[in-house]
DNA sequence: GTGAAAGCGCTAACAG
DNA sequence: CTGTTAGCGCTTTCAC
């Protein structure tokens, strides 16, 4: 412990704690003060070329990077974005979902590309505030929020203190925090629509519109059907869940309720691969006996057997615009809820 | 700006800084001193039961939690730990892949329960020094890297310096980083094994053998057909990529070569799939024709059509051991590789 | 039991 | 162009 000795605290230094490096070293080794340090590492104009330089190789050579911690508390600032997953005990959605992975990917890709960290963070449904305190402690400035679920209050109540947050879902009336999400109803209505054309009147809808997306999407299928003067057979709604059994449970339900259809439209592509497997396991035949939409793209659909018809939402610019929104709520900006377009992909489940 | 007059820097405060509550506002409020406030909040045993519960309850009231960036630097401390998943442009295997997700929620649960917080970090595979970077910066006290891929080298190299990383991978000779993973040579050799059970000679093989986990599961195919005295055959080989197109290009391979062939062993469930996909399409019946054999045993496995058999990797072990290795690596004690034991699971692709 | 004061590693006036 | 110095928000010895 040859370090010069301090009047204050002394920490246990762990053994860990094997001298880490610090701006002062450098600056001693390279016979400036820190200031001079700081500044040729900050690129500041005013430090001589090849003093910068100089500074710099010493510093790579070292592996020397300016302790961000230190920094962020001088400048008063802080990179970082916290993402939030709630897991539901009730596993309303499996976490597992393809397609929750892929909006990850696109918010970490977003976050890099503006030069800001990502905090990821699993918190339990019931105890979201926890979310809160990730901005309360200031090891994020903001927070997204991926799965909205029921908690549509407790969201409202973090909006109100203030806290930074964007939510991956739905928008709902009386909604105080801000939401980034595709348009649900209308790729409900693309998916309806798709499946009305192709000559099909009994269409199930796969899906538990507790959720406000699935709510939304939902919507969209009545207004297709009323286009279509056809009413809604409240006997071929299954509230399946999206966890992967959550197919094969709906399809059973259907069946046991012994009514035709011969089409289905669910609400999330694993929900409809798994339907397709239990109905193929019953000797349905898919498309010609039922032809199936599924929700999302996932990249597994075009791969699967057969190749399924889906509602692509728009990954890339949903990380993004989650990015954005929540950046500039940070900044405490006025945020408006952002709705992204949705697109059908036809494949051959629903040929 | 209603703050004391400032002698030193004044950073520029964004509209955002709107009076974010600190540590003294509390003590102001409470009339005590800030130290009192902070050992309040520490829950020291040295305060007075009564001041602390009213400091306690004045700091919930308002929603103030003690920032932890001046918390860590003062007390040298950090409870971070970075995952580093690096997307190769080459795209060996993709990020969407389910059994990434699956690992990432293993370790997000691990740090959770220590207390830890998960800094996710998605880096170019060519510029892996980015992964020590986050340690030399402290953003994180150690690197948990998913995907062992080529790397090997730069690994090496990270380790040298000492920076606490444990790879989520295969053991290779002269490694200097410390891996954890499955026992890629058992789940190879029960994979194989398995099918050669069931009457099967004519076994081919799905996968780069230039990834180290690759490697040991070729190694542990080798091993099972040589104890039944069979000879590998060089034409039963794909080098297949973890990407989805992967395993329909890996059967087209297969199939022009012309060889016979009445089981696969796909090094990932993916691959299995999309190659069962893609067979099918050939007019191929799994498992009458082809016995199948995947690997990982994601969700959807045991929804697929046919159910797939597959090697289930220990998931929840997975996580806790990365997390507790690299914990141990932080506070510089020596830690030696983890081998996870690999477990055949029998459905229908295979009977 | 509580407060005063110093300092974690860094940046930015301010003065040379 | 470079050094001196104060302080970001917090914890903790040391004194009372």
């Amino acid at each position: 412990m040859n370090k010069k000795s301090v009047t204050s605290a002394t920490p246990p230094i762990s053994v860990s704690e094997q001298k880490r490096l610090q701006m002062a070293d450098i600056a001693r080794l390279a016979g400036v003060s820190t200031s001079t340090v700081s500044r040729a590492l900050n690129k500041s104009p005013l430090i001589n070329e090849e003093t910068r330089t100089r500074i710099e190789q010493l510093a790579k050579s070292l592996n020397y990077s300016i302790n961000v911690g230190a920094q962020n508390l001088r400048l008063g600032q802080n990179r970082t974005v916290a993402v939030v997953v709630p897991f539901d005990s009730a596993s309303r959605q499996h976490l597992s979902d393809p397609f929750f992975l892929s909006i990850l990917g696109s918010i970490a890709d977003a976050l890099t590309d503006k030069g800001y960290d990502m905090l990821l963070t699993r918190v339990s449904a019931d105890e979201l505030d926890a979310a809160a305190q990730i901005f309360d402690t200031g090891r994020a400035i903001g927070v997204i929020l991926i799965g909205q679920w029921r908690h549509h209050d407790q969201l409202n109540q973090m909006a109100a203190r203030r806290v930074p947050i964007v939510v991956w879902g739905a928008q709902i009336p009386q909604q105080m925090y801000v939401t980034v999400g595709s348009d649900n109803v209308a790729g409900g209505f693309l998916a309806t629509e798709h499946l009305l054309k192709k000559g099909r009147q009994r269409i199930a809808f796969f899906g538990d519109t507790q959720l406000p997306e699935v709510a939304d999407r939902f919507r969209g299928y009545q207004q297709a059907l009323a286009q279509h003067h056809i009413a809604v057979d409240e006997s071929l709604l299954v509230p399946a869940v999206f966890t992967e059994q959550g197919g094969r449970a709906a399809v059973a339900q259907l069946l046991a309720r012994d009514v035709a259809f011969d089409a289905l439209f669910a609400c999330s592509d694993l929900l409809a691969m798994t339907a397709i497997n239990s109905l193929r396991q019953q000797s349905w035949v898919v498309p010609d006996q039922v032809a199936v939409v599924g929700y999302d793209d996932i990249e597994l659909a075009r791969y699967f057997h057969p190749p399924l018809t889906t509602i692509r939402q728009p990954l890339m610019a949903a990380g993004e615009a989650l990015v954005s929104s929540v950046l500039a709520l940070a900044e405490a900006h006025t945020v408006a809820p952002v709705l992204l377009s949705t697109e059908l992909v036809v494949r051959q489940s629903s040929a």
